[in-house]
DNA sequence: TATTGTTATACTCTATAACTATA
DNA sequence: TATAGTTATAGAGTATAACAATA
């Protein structure tokens, strides 16, 4: 129940500190405003190396994956192949991934990182891992380590029930 | 370091299960994924009310703070003033809320819920209550209530420390 | 007939500048 | 001059339909 406060302009701005407490009882509306906030420092850290979230992700499931095709890129990204293609193009066009053709299959691409592609990547890896420990700092280690497994639950409630099965 | 697979085209799709470990390290990449599936599912338990995660969080607040102005509930919900603007329109124009003129300030309005909104509010809460239950289903529940307190403290590292102090 | 990559499109959320009317 | 609400606009991220080439 919602409950029943005063006017809130009958007092000082401090009582707004708590003016969305009944919605911080909901995870959706407290991991919306965290993953606010981590974008945000994620898409800084990673600004300077020329790529965003979205791409960074992109190019690190290539350099790990070598020959994906693209359909199989968005599948592991769990977005929508029309929204990959651009990704591809700017990752492409910077020099970092190629559209080789696949052999197995003229429609496809094989999407290969080149040594640049590689080398950022790793650069990238080291930017978004300081971006890491800045989190780590509000959370103690086995706290971050739960918060990473529980995300990983809330999504794909089936797997990682208990890692140990 | 990403790694070093074999080209994922030589193997059937299981493997691409595993495609994106090395972004799972990082809890961005994780919690963005986590936070489109709660989306959605929240936003398809509030679609029948008329609602979205948006204009219910924004309804919330203002059945708990009557009397706010507009520029409180952005700065609560840490959105921006003019993005707010079409929200309380759409509560407005849904009867749910006022826009009622201030007694101190004729720039600004006070936001009052109506007797219809504080009556879907405790609909929507309910509804919000039953997305959290599928959501506290893939954790125990102390572990529902840690991962709330991770993000809170990742939001804003200085608050939430330990809510013992 | 189905699939790969692509184009076009649309809707949401977010961010900034600038306007008006007040203060 | 500063602030409250507003308008306009732009940029991401996401979603679907439909097309050409290929399977």
């Amino acid at each position: 129940m919602p409950g029943s406060s005063p006017r809130a302009g009958d007092r000082p701005d401090d009582s707004l500190i708590a003016a969305d407490r009944t919605l911080r009882q909901f995870s959706g509306y407290t991991m919306k405003r965290a993953f606010h906030v981590i974008q945000s420092d994620l898409n800084a850290a990673l600004a300077p190396l020329g790529l965003r979230m979205l791409s960074f992700s992109a190019l690190v499931v290539v350099v790990d994956n070598p020959g994906l095709r693209q359909s199989q890129l968005a599948e592991v990204l769990a977005i929508e192949r029309p929204n990959l293609v651009l990704v591809i193009d700017e990752l492409e066009r910077a020099g970092l991934i190629c559209r080789n053709p696949s052999p197995d299959d003229r429609r496809a691409y094989a999407l290969d990182p080149t040594d640049d592609g590689r080398a950022l990547c790793g650069t990238a890896i080291h930017a978004v891992q300081e971006h890491e420990d800045r989190v780590a700092r509000a959370l103690t280690e086995p706290e971050r380590q739960a918060l990473i497994a529980a995300l990983l639950r809330i999504e794909t409630p089936e797997e990682g029930e208990t890692s140990d099965g």
